[in-house]
RNA sequence: GGGCGAUUAGCUCAGGGGGAGAGCGCUUCCUUCACACGGAAGAAGUCAGAGGUUCAAAUCCUCUAUCGCCCACCA
């Protein structure tokens, strides 16, 4: 075994037994346990591995380890996502390389190009995924534009649509003028920007009384070219007499009605709203509602329409800037002032969206929502961390028609037709029409697709071969937890529950959802490719390992908080897989040919401790995975494997070990030898089962090399068992604990003696204790050979009566009093002054604790442990204040 | 305009009604037969501030401040 452990050396030829032993893969197995079976959000085919990826695969990988070694039929299902506005941008810039639009090649050559780009780089982030040991089923990939994927979505849409859940209709959509097409209300990204609130003053067609006017204010001056009426608010006295009179439109010279609408703020602004009913979706309701015309100013590139008048034709920012140029040369700008408003940018390419009039597909929500929201609330889904249930039920209890319709090429397209011969109602159908099915003549399919997320929505059973009813389907589905980011809680996970439910007998499509923390970089920026603020998740693989990498994040997950990337807990993992490593290599080097394995045994109070702690660890990791705490999962893995069993326990375990071993051993040596080696070899094994799912690479690697019992072996740590904490119970032993505890004390203090007085390691040292228990002499004089290899006393005297011996420091440990002769080394000037500041901590504590102990409310209402605790507390400092105090009068004179 | 989260050691963060914790960094010592990617010892914190509940508050409640995020059609 090489002295230090090397990832690349190990992970790639490892991962490829792992393929070939084909334990990946998981088919339906008939009767027994439910299955545990994980989706994985599928990647976008453009995508490549990010840290939000690494975190939430690991979190995936750890879940889905854990079970498959509790020996629960295990299937992390995979695949990707054909992304259609991303991967049709990708796909449009390569072709603007070749100084082609899409439309120079077509639509079939154009989906065709799409194909390609797939088929080149679709398999990225797939051997990515490999590369971070993921566990998925690689065997069965799944691609959301496949031809099973293509009719469940088909399938959907034809349903919705003859149940009257989809429908068609000319609304404001928001739109994005650079991909050119229609987004959903999430698909938005608000930013407050600083912009100003222009007053424009418009004049009456005729005068009312006194006034000739209404002044109306607006954050898009441009947006006016389009105004077809004027709104205030009924109630508002000012604007009493001007309801119904007719105001000249400036620039375009159209009259436009001044109506009443409750809609108005009045305290907002001068309280008269110019309206815009095709440009934004207010204005909309107003002109429905009073009859106005919609006046549609915008081309689908956001320059101004022919509806402009002599505006037409300019940028929208262009057609802002003149506007307000004419209407300040008009006379009508009144005042301009600065105001931050929020706008909606494009969520692909952060281009300013524009609310537009259009027709477009929707899926009305509210009948899909009611079940969903039902299933949250009584815990049928369960959201982890608990509270983004809340964020859930707002949206969902508020929620909107989606806008489906994509005006794209790449995507599921609209399987609805329509005759222009007949007029007769447009058919959603499963097959492609090619005629009128009323009059027989030709039909032609709607041009649009499909919103990408409607087809993500139904990723958990469409991926198990819905809508036939498969075996797959009929055994995996319902899955069991679905991990991923906060951001697409709306856009996917809602979606998710809504149809699955919907589509498949009620059923919720997984049991957990778990909404991992959002990785930013150090500075706590949103890591960000475009912004460079990114962490390439390989190079830190290249640096740390798979295992470092993946340890290091899990050891940042908690619950509540977002992760500050923190590169140095990636360092610590990797340590702590060379600590591994070398901690093994130390087991194994220390095994004789021959080796037998066996039971473990409580032979020595060491191995009573290890054996319990071991027990308390396995408690520990398999709640906290099953609870998907992973960050103290990953920190009491790492607190027992490097604190507990390499600080301690192997070096309690070297003089049994090394006695044993040498020449002239006896019988009870070489017995104990074999004891300590069987330990040894069963602690280990267990600590890499228990550390697998976090560290499935150096863990592997090592636990193919022990030599573990009959029955206790399989071809891989992958499918060993899982340590079952029940199993273990019976190794529990608080009286070692403790026993060990007070010896460790014992070590700890005269370490710290030693390096106080710089006493060479080598320089071997005679130490007396004195104690109040019978118990602790008993232990140390059991246990004298653990002092000698730990601490280098090599004579020692322990008794009830000891007495402190001439030259000697104290130090109070494990409730005993530890003397430490040390003639000619103490500087005493120091020594007071160390011992004096001490004893003022010692006294304030113990002040403390007298004052909680003379409090009647304490002693009363106080759990009766806890006054015990505080009674013991008050016996201990007590008696190190007075053992202060002597060492000071010994001093002080 | 609503809502959520955070504020603990120099840095990154755990914890959470009863004696302040980790990793990194820092100081000192140690190349002893698993590991210098190591070992041993150590310094370092008014747990943001103010009130309250409680026998007891870093922990629960209220308010304040600062930072971050989400939702929202006020032109």
């Amino acid at each position: 075994m090489p002295k230090a452990y090397d990832p690349k050396a190990v992970e790639t030829p490892l991962f490829e037994t792992w393929m070939a032993g084909g334990y990946f893969g998981q088919k339906p197995v008939p009767g027994g346990e439910r299955p545990f079976t994980v989706a994985i959000p599928p990647p976008n085919v453009t995508g490549s591995l990010h840290m939000g990826h690494a975190l939430n695969n690991t979190i995936q990988d750890v879940v889905v380890r854990r079970a498959r070694m509790t020996g629960r039929p295990t299937r992390w299902v995979l695949g990707t996502d054909h992304a259609g506005i991303a991967t049709q941008n990708k796909v449009e810039q390569k072709l603007a390389r070749e100084g082609k639009s899409r439309h120079d090649v077509g639509r079939e050559a154009f989906i065709e190009r799409c194909w390609e780009w797939r088929r080149e780089h679709g398999s990225t982030i797939i051997q990515q995924l490999k590369a971070m040991g993921c566990s998925c089923d690689y065997s069965d990939e799944w691609f959301t534009m496949d031809p099973s994927y293509q009719e469940a979505v088909r399938r959907v849409f034809v349903e919705w649509y003859d149940r009257g859940l989809i429908y068609r209709g000319k609304r404001i959509i928001n739109w994005c003028p650079r991909c050119s097409t229609a987004l959903s209300d999430i698909e938005v990204e608000h930013e407050d920007l600083d912009s100003h609130l222009w007053h424009f003053r418009y004049p009456l067609a005729e005068t009312v009384g006194e006034r000739d006017h209404v002044v109306v204010a607006t954050t898009r001056p441009e947006t006016m070219l389009g105004d077809t009426c004027v709104a205030v608010h009924p109630d508002d006295d000012r604007y009493h007499d001007i309801v119904g009179a007719t105001v000249v439109l400036p620039l375009i010279g159209r009259e436009i009605p001044v109506v009443a609408d409750d809609y108005v703020d009045p305290s907002f602004g001068t309280g008269a709203v110019k309206v815009t009913p095709a440009h934004d979706p207010n204005d909309f309701e107003i002109a429905e509602r009073h009859g106005c015309e919609k006046v549609n100013i915008l081309n689908a590139d956001a320059t101004v329409s022919a509806e402009g008048g002599p505006y037409a034709g300019l940028e929208r920012y262009e057609a802002r800037r003149k506007v307000v140029a004419d209407m300040e040369a008009a006379g009508l700008l009144l005042g301009t002032e600065d105001h931050v408003h929020a706008v909606g940018h494009c969520y692909r390419c952060h281009t300013v969206i524009e609310p537009w009039l259009s027709d477009q597909w929707f899926v009305d929500m509210k009948p899909l929502a009611a079940p969903a929201i039902e299933a949250a609330r009584d815990g049928r889904v369960t959201f982890h961390p608990k509270r983004w249930e809340t964020v859930y039920f707002h949206w969902m209890e508020n929620i909107r028609d989606w806008c489906i319709s994509r005006q794209l090429w790449w995507g599921h397209r609209i399987p609805v037709f329509y005759c222009d011969a007949c007029g007769a109602p447009p058919v959603a159908s499963m097959d492609d029409l090619t005629e009128c099915p009323e009059c027989g003549g030709p039909v032609r399919q709607d041009e649009d697709v499909l919103d990408t997320w409607f087809s993500s929505q139904l990723w958990p059973f469409a991926t198990l071969g819905w809508p036939e009813q498969t075996a797959e389907l009929g055994y995996f589905y319902p899955t069991s937890v679905l991990s991923t980011a906060r951001d697409i809680l709306f856009l996917w996970v809602a979606r998710m529950i809504m149809s699955g439910m919907d589509f498949i007998d009620g059923k919720v499509p997984f049991d957990d959802v778990i909404i991992h923390p959002t990785v930013f970089n150090a500075e706590g920026r949103r890591m960000s490719k475009s912004l460079g603020t990114g962490i390439d998740p390989l190079d830190l693989m290249e640096h740390y390992g798979a295992d470092g990498m993946r340890f290091g994040l899990m050891l940042q997950t908690t619950g509540n908080q977002d992760i500050k990337f923190a590169e140095e807990k990636l360092l610590s993992s990797s340590n702590f897989a060379n600590k591994i490593w070398n901690a093994s290599r130390f087991v194994l080097m220390n095994l004789d040919e021959g080796f037998e394995p066996g039971e473990p045994e409580a032979a020595t109070v060491a191995d009573a401790w290890i054996l319990s702690r071991l027990t308390d660890l396995a408690a520990q990791v398999d709640e906290g995975i099953a609870t998907y705490q992973f960050g103290e999962v990953a920190r009491a893995l790492y607190e027992f494997f490097w604190n507990e069993f390499c600080d301690w326990y192997i070096e309690l375990s070297k003089p049994r070990l090394f006695a044993g071993a040498r020449e002239d051993a006896d019988e009870a040596e070489k017995a104990a030898r074999l004891v300590s080696q069987r330990n040894l070899v069963f602690v280990l094994d267990t600590a890499l089962r228990l550390l697998h799912p976090m560290m499935p690479f150096v863990t592997e690697e090592i636990w193919r090399r022990l030599p573990l019992a009959e029955g206790a072996g399989a071809p891989s740590l992958m499918v060993a068992a899982w340590p079952e904490p029940a199993g273990l119970a019976r190794f529990r032993d608080e009286g070692a604990e403790r026993s060990v505890g007070k010896m460790l004390e014992i070590v700890v203090a005269v370490r710290t003696v030693r390096a106080r007085y710089k006493i060479a390691p080598k320089q071997a040292i005679s130490v007396v204790v004195r104690t109040q228990a019978e118990t602790d002499v008993q232990l140390l004089d059991a246990e004298f050979a653990y002092l000698n290899a730990l601490a280098g006393i090599d004579s020692f005297v322990a008794a009830t009566d000891a007495n402190k011996p001439a030259h000697s420091v104290t130090v109070v440990a494990g409730g005993m009093e530890v003397y430490v002769p040390l003639e000619g080394l103490v500087d005493f000037e120091a020594e007071r002054a160390r011992i004096a500041k001490e004893l003022a901590f010692a006294a304030e504590d113990l002040a403390k604790v007298e004052r909680k102990l003379a409090n009647e409310g304490f002693l009363a209402k106080a759990a009766p442990e806890v006054v015990a605790k505080e009674r013991a507390k008050e016996a201990e400092l007590a008696d190190r204040v007075a053992t202060l105090r002597e060492q000071l009068d010994e001093l002080g004179l």
